[in-house]
DNA sequence: AATAACACTGTTAATTTATACACTATTTTA
DNA sequence: TAAAATAGTGTATAAATTAACAGTGTTATT
């Protein structure tokens, strides 16, 4: 997506502006007035280079038919279901649907959601088909909660070091085992760590 | 403010939408298309009887201008702390701040958030801190669990029956004791029913 | 040096849209 | 039981709006 001149950022601006107060796009004369054009037209060229441009679409015939292509931002966040052994977690046939997080919900706004199976966290109150908010990371602290993968496999577990610094992957349920990981031997990559759960009854 | 009749509601329904489909409000046009109106006139109609009863404006002149003068949705879901013995729950005192919650977060849009202090839920993954989703209700099902108010204190428990009909609230805890309703002593009021529960880390 | 993109003015026809007026019929409310 | 509100059809028109066409200059880009 190519990039604004100034002018045609401050049309756009003023678009979601209008939306913003009013609830509905302005029309060229709108725009005219505002901007201090003397001919409707500039605004009509404006938003013709700027649907160009790929940030709006302008249905023909409607009138303040200006639509935004609003960025990711408003599409939400995502939410994660089963993810397929070897799959990316974020690939487009894992997620079921997004849903707007605040930002403020959580202490950090996560990258998405993914949805528990299994029980080897209930200690924690992560139950099965909970929600899980997970935050991208590659560096984790001692304690935390993390989503990982192991083997193709993607995991949730509490991030643990023996004493020679090797990584264990400890589950929150007395009936499951310590998963100790071997990095010469498995593959261990680091998901996200978890911000908080989401629970649904 | 005045309840609208079953087809107003209808119209405001469809304004709704036409604004979260397509970032605008509907013509009378659009409206009489869409209801099967052979008049567009019925849509004028019919918004300015909504607009007579509040739920919106029309600013003359303007194409597309109507203005939803949205109530109370906006303002967020409040998020309730501790709860002083004798007050209720929403009092202003008790409200810590507000955050929007998504309509497809729960199953079913709560009316308030209620931090949870202690720790007998646990073992449904209700922990100390924890923010629980409550749909304000005066009936409740057997199992759902429940913010109820019990001598004026508000507690979280499920909620339970016994052969004779009488109310137990059960903790989540193998720690805690059933609590047993005698409605001849004590005062029991059902608040509501928690529909999620939001667990930050 | 030529061309495209940018940033406008000015005009106008066609279409969209709001909105007023004249009706009919049923249901609520006072 | 009369008035008011509800739920429409049908027509008409002024005003709002899109969108095309014809221009002028300036500033990047090739």
């Amino acid at each position: 997506m190519k990039d604004l001149t100034k002018r045609q950022r401050e049309i756009l601006q003023l678009v979601k502006e209008n939306i913003k107060n009013f609830g509905f796009p302005p029309t060229r004369a709108d725009i005219s007035r505002e901007l201090g054009f003397k001919s409707p037209n500039a605004a009509e060229q404006h938003l013709r280079a700027i649907e160009k441009k790929g940030f709006i679409s302008i249905l023909s015939g409607a009138s303040r038919g200006i639509v935004l292509n609003d960025d990711l931002s408003d599409k939400g966040t995502p939410v994660v279901g089963l993810v397929a052994a070897g799959q990316p977690i974020l690939a487009q046939e894992n997620i079921n649907h997004t849903i707007n997080i605040p930002n403020n919900l959580f202490r950090e706004l996560p990258d998405y959601l993914l949805e528990v199976r299994g029980d080897s966290m209930i200690d924690l109150g992560i139950h099965d088909n909970d929600l899980i908010a997970v935050k991208k990371q590659n560096e984790c602290k001692e304690g935390q909660v993390i989503v990982a993968r192991v083997e193709e496999e993607v995991t949730v577990k509490t991030f643990k070091k023996d004493k020679n610094g090797k990584v264990i992957l400890e589950p929150a349920n007395k009936a499951y085992k310590n998963i100790y990981i071997d990095p010469s031997k498995e593959e261990f990559y680091l998901e996200g760590i978890c911000v908080g759960v989401i629970k649904s009854f």
